[in-house]
DNA sequence: GCCAACGTTGGC
DNA sequence: GCCAACGTTGGC
């Protein structure tokens, strides 16, 4: 799951109330469509950075909560209000995410286009814009393994 | 700041 | 349903 860190970093997570968020604001329907049909509770999900110096994937959080309205849509005063997000069918959904380890080595785009194992990792093939994506079994094991993520409490 | 790669909108 | 115009994402 992306963020740009500027809005809402990993550190911000970090700091939040039992180290948990809502993951509102998407406003993708492929982005909408993972997070409400496919995540389960307790699925493991990788943190990136977008737009960050450099971009890179800084840690590991679990699904906490799954799929729920996301109610900014209907905030006026929020920069994700949509007008068309009807109250009775919400359009828009989201899920908890609840922190699990940061990295003690952020991988940044071009050394992850270096490994072998992840040459067909959705996140770096050109144009990838999705906010939400999946990630093989695989290929998250490698990231983790390269990482060096530091658990919370442990 | 540039621009490629999308996604969305709306005329027809 | 097609597609041009426009808006957004995000690496570089």
């Amino acid at each position: 799951m992306k963020t740009e860190p500027d809005v809402f970093s990993i550190y911000d997570l970090a700091k939040a109330e039992k180290s948990t968020t809502c993951w509102d604001g998407v406003r993708n329907y492929q982005a909408r469509n993972y997070m409400r049909d496919l995540m389960k509770f307790g699925d493991r999900v990788l943190v990136y950075h977008s737009n960050a110096e450099p971009s890179c994937v800084v840690g590991t959080a679990t699904i906490s909560n799954t799929s729920y309205p996301d109610h900014t849509a209907w905030d006026l005063k929020d920069p994700h209000f949509d007008p068309k997000s009807d109250p009775n069918s919400p359009r828009w959904f989201m899920v908890d995410i609840t922190l699990e380890a940061i990295f003690q080595v952020p991988l940044a785009l071009s050394e992850l286009r270096l490994i072998p194992e992840l040459f067909k990792m959705e996140l770096l093939r050109k144009g990838s814009r999705l906010s939400v994506q999946s990630v093989r079994a695989e290929e998250f094991k490698k990231i983790c393994s390269l990482g060096k993520p530091k658990r919370l409490n442990s």
